[in-house]
DNA sequence: TAGCTGACGCCCT
DNA sequence: CAGGGCGCCAGCT
């Protein structure tokens, strides 16, 4: 169960948010202890694919509910359309109602 | 070995 | 009100 990186935990957290929720870059680095890295949490979604378990990483978008990392997906809306499939509404690359579908670690695990 | 990059976020001008 | 710049940390060339 030990991680053997920053990424690991950042998957961790990301396995936990349930289908139909959606969290933000900052509030799982914020989580982990470093608010200013939410970058690197975006790196790890990129690198999801190196973990042996699927990654949600279509949950995971940026503070101002923005699927920013829609084209990195195979698909061009494939982010999208995970999200829809989920019950989420997403319009102009923008998670609707994106405040009611947010899912902090911080609040929901408690502070680490 | 050292430097650059990157699916972000917040402060300052 | 809008735009630009810096900080963050680990992986890659």
């Amino acid at each position: 169960m030990s991680d053997t990186g920053f990424f690991e935990r950042v998957y961790q957290v990301v396995l936990q948010i349930p289908p139909g929720r959606v969290s933000t870059y900052g509030a799982i680095a914020a989580y982990l202890g470093s608010p200013g890295a939410a970058r690197m949490v975006g790196w790890a979604m990129n690198q999801s694919h190196t973990h042996p378990e699927f990654i949600p990483a279509h949950r995971v978008v940026n503070r101002k509910g923005l699927l920013t990392g829609k084209h990195h997906f195979q698909g061009k809306n494939i982010m999208q359309e995970l999200l829809e499939n989920e019950g989420a509404l997403v319009v102009e690359n923008r998670i609707v109602n994106f405040e009611d579908l947010f899912w902090d670690p911080v609040r929901e695990l408690g502070l680490l």
